[in-house]
DNA sequence: TACGCGTGGTG
DNA sequence: TCACCAAGCGT
């Protein structure tokens, strides 16, 4: 390989020696760990994961120690977190992990990828970090890093153009010591290509950057698949017992926040009219016995119905898509909802009413 | 394969 | 203010 053709990678390499955050999960093989941080970090900023990562390694040091709790625990800590299919499949892994694996995370790419939570990303960086096995990462700041440097305006949202990538990343990577390689590469686009307008001036590799160089930083890298958004109107009826205990509804539909809990509610396609809401008041509330433990997970938009104490209905804009929830109700102690999330979007047309 | 899943930061 | 998007994955 000649020179010119190492530029790229060993530049990167250099900066990540200078460069690197300290971070909890670096530094060690423990592929129990590194899984666990990887999973926290899927599509979310260090900064957001790092309190939840610690919580997590003190609650369950261990893959045993992890498997052997309930999964409303699990959801509980992930709480805030957001995409809470990544708390139930995490949860899923480590119990085959115990059960099947003996407690031991498998080794390879391939195996990794049969666990549940675990795809291609993830495999990557658990067999490179905890293994050291030649395997290229390919996450968005991958992505973007390679599209912007080599110039490659192929749209990154298109799972046909994942191998360009891959390929790509695979032949950078070469023989280089790919638990070190992998995490630069990553660093390098979180940290110096960022998504905006990187720092160009302080860059090691402007040279040879297409990008910089064409100037087309903001123009790479071409996604053209967008996230639509539809409004969702959720009323909620805060209804408490002479207890003082309130109704809440277990989530349980594909839909978002599956397995948290709701007060109960009515969702419509836009602002229910006052005599809309009341009519649609659920009349055939029941009492249930709670989970084991006394003890359940909450969606955010508890959280900040409860921190204001109100009795009131409430109408919560929500920019997400999906269905409606029907189901049973169950009353809980208002001291049970614990360690709840940050509210989400909190709408403007607020009504009260008392009831 | 395309789409849905959360929350928070950013320009 | 708001569109974009962040260490992806499952279906």
């Amino acid at each position: 390989m000649h020179k010119q053709d190492t530029f790229f990678s060993e530049s990167l390499l250099n900066w990540y020696a200078e460069n690197q955050r300290d971070l909890p999960w670096r530094g060690t093989r423990d592929p129990y760990k590194i899984w666990l941080s990887e999973i926290i970090l899927q599509q979310t900023r260090v900064a957001q994961g790092l309190p939840y990562y610690e919580r997590f390694i003190e609650r369950f040091p261990t893959v045993k120690q992890l498997a052997k709790a309930e999964e409303q625990e699990v959801l509980r800590l992930w709480q805030g977190l957001g995409y809470y299919s990544r708390a139930r499949n995490l949860h899923a892994c480590v119990r085959k992990v115990e059960s099947e694996y003996g407690g031991i995370f498998p080794e390879g790419y391939a195996e990794l990828q049969k666990l549940p939570g675990i795809g291609k990303y993830t495999a990557a960086a658990i067999a490179s970090f905890a293994f050291h096995e030649s395997v290229p990462v390919v996450d968005g700041n991958v992505l973007r890093v390679l599209a912007r440097y080599f110039g490659i305006a192929q749209d990154i949202g298109e799972a046909k153009n994942w191998s360009v990538f891959f390929s790509l990343a695979q032949k950078q990577l070469g023989s280089f010591p790919p638990q070190i390689f992998n995490q630069a590469i990553m660093e390098f686009g979180a940290v110096q290509c960022k998504p905006g307008m990187p720092n160009c001036e302080t860059c090691p590799v402007r040279i040879g950057c297409y990008a910089a160089q064409e100037k087309q930083q903001l123009a790479l890298p071409v996604k053209v698949k967008k996230t639509k958004i539809r409004p969702r109107y959720f009323t909620y009826w805060l209804v408490q017992n002479q207890e003082g205990e309130v109704a809440v509804q277990e989530r349980k539909d594909t839909d978002i926040w599956k397995g948290l809990y709701h007060f109960p509610l009515l969702e419509t396609e836009s602002l229910p009219k006052e005599e809309e809401v009341l009519k649609a008041l659920p009349a055939g509330l029941f009492i249930q016995e709670l989970p084991s433990g006394g003890s359940v997970s909450v969606s955010p938009v508890i959280k900040h119905v409860l921190s204001h104490q109100h009795l009131f209905i409430r109408f919560i804009h929500v920019k997400e898509a999906s269905v409606s929830q029907k189901g049973p109700w169950r009353w809980v102690n208002t001291e049970q909802l614990q360690e709840l999330p940050k509210p989400i979007v909190i709408d403007k047309y607020l009504q009260e009413y008392l009831f």
